[in-house]
DNA sequence: CCAAAAGTGTTAGATCTACACCCATGT
DNA sequence: ACATGGGTGTAGATCTAACACTTTTGG
């Protein structure tokens, strides 16, 4: 099935929707000491973008965006937090849309329900990097993660939304366990402090964040890890369960 | 003109607007050291809601906002703060609908437009109390304030709106210099502990909530006030202008 | 034995908490 | 004089930041 064809089967279903309203996600995960976005490429455009989608009619908000997050990285039980709306008149204008669209490719007029003004709702996901299947559907050409710090060009508002979504994860960083969503089953307190010190962009005391983190009795200690390195093994350790 | 009129006119423009999407507000104030709530009763309902309001299709979602504030508080210049979408499914059946209108006035089948699913992005503001006139229009047979801690019968889910703001008032009580958007000009020391009190509900230390205060540096100490009591007079206090 | 990285101790400073005391005011 | 509420001081506890030292590992 070609491109076109998908867009015009998703778009006589369109009723199935409310109108101008969206979600986009931005899925972070960690990998190689770097806070990593899933960013997809729709077929045919020339900008990136973040995964979203519509609300369908019957569906609550949070089960939509958990969809979209599901079918995009072959992940469910993901954790998902809403952060933000974008909601300027603006943010998809005609000229915004021209250059997202790979001009010559596509008839903008066959569009007329995607071009509408949008409100997109904001929601950030974090993910167990080293689970996820990047997936593209029919309508994506590629579904790569980027490093937060190297991001490519991005359609509409999206790096504004990406901006936002990290702000809103320093806030919550220590209020709600946030690695215990971004590291794998285990994990040294090594990659725990990387994982901080790379969200937070400011570099920790080894020592003191050993302590702070420990005191707060929610890290189990398990066995060590010997990586054949010529020095101490450390701990792994793990979530404690609730 | 009659409640009635209003409606037909208001749907007659009904393409002005986003569809299925509105916003609540959650207008706070401090009186009578107590926090209190700006809430309507539409003519012909039954119970109180939030001041709410659509988007039109050229309009910021923080601009439609701020206008639905003016009218209802007579205020320009609000201290707004988006904080939440409510997006449930069934957060406005018909059901609820039922219970929100009078049944014997209204009839539904009138309402098409407003009766569709909506989801609703929630806004809290701070004002000044003793500024604002509580302004009913065309739609609303009163428009009062009520004491977070004495709420009348709400529609749909307006309660959960309203501790949802709560909460994220309380989470920005320190970092967004909340007090200066809802105490008038000048203030005393004493006012301002009560406002923290009544938002976070414990009660604090008058000598150490000071001199936390004062270590801020964001206010300026002015006159004393004499108010007749056989008592100190207490130092006035302004915010400092940035 | 040594370098490298992990783990633990310790101490000075800042901040928070609770108590105490003094000061101004009108009766 | 004194009751009332406002302003300030201070000692102890707790939290934080920065330093130093010890332990384990493979070469």
């Amino acid at each position: 099935m070609s491109a076109s064809e998908d867009l015009f089967q998703f778009l006589s279903q369109k009723d199935r929707f409310i109108p101008q309203l969206s979600i986009d996600s931005v899925i972070f995960g960690f990998h190689d000491n770097q806070l990593k976005i899933l960013l997809l490429k729709m077929k045919g455009m020339k900008l990136w973008a973040l995964p979203g989608g519509y609300v369908e009619q019957h569906e609550d908000i949070d089960g939509a965006a958990l969809h979209i997050l599901e079918n995009r990285t072959g992940l469910s039980d993901i954790y998902l937090e809403q952060f933000r709306v974008f909601g300027k008149a603006d943010r998809t204008t005609k000229e915004s849309m021209q250059l997202f669209l790979e001009a010559n490719k596509v008839e903008m007029g066959e569009f007329q329900w995607m071009m509408k003004r949008f409100v997109s709702i904001g929601y950030y996901a974090l993910v167990d990097f080293s689970k996820v299947t990047p997936t593209p559907d029919h309508f994506t050409e590629s579904c790569e993660w980027f490093e937060v710090k190297n991001l490519p060009k991005l359609a509409f508002d999206h790096y504004e939304i990406i901006q936002k979504a990290l702000e809103s994860l320093r806030l919550n960083l220590d209020s709600k366990l946030i690695g215990s969503n971004l590291l794998p089953e285990t994990f040294t307190m090594n990659d725990l402090q990387s994982l901080y010190e790379t969200i937070l962009g400011t570099p920790l005391r080894r020592n003191n964040f050993q302590r702070k983190v420990l005191s707060l009795n929610i890290l189990e200690r398990i066995e060590k890890l010997y990586t054949g390195a010529a020095n101490k093994a450390p701990y792994l350790y793990k979530f404690k369960k609730a």
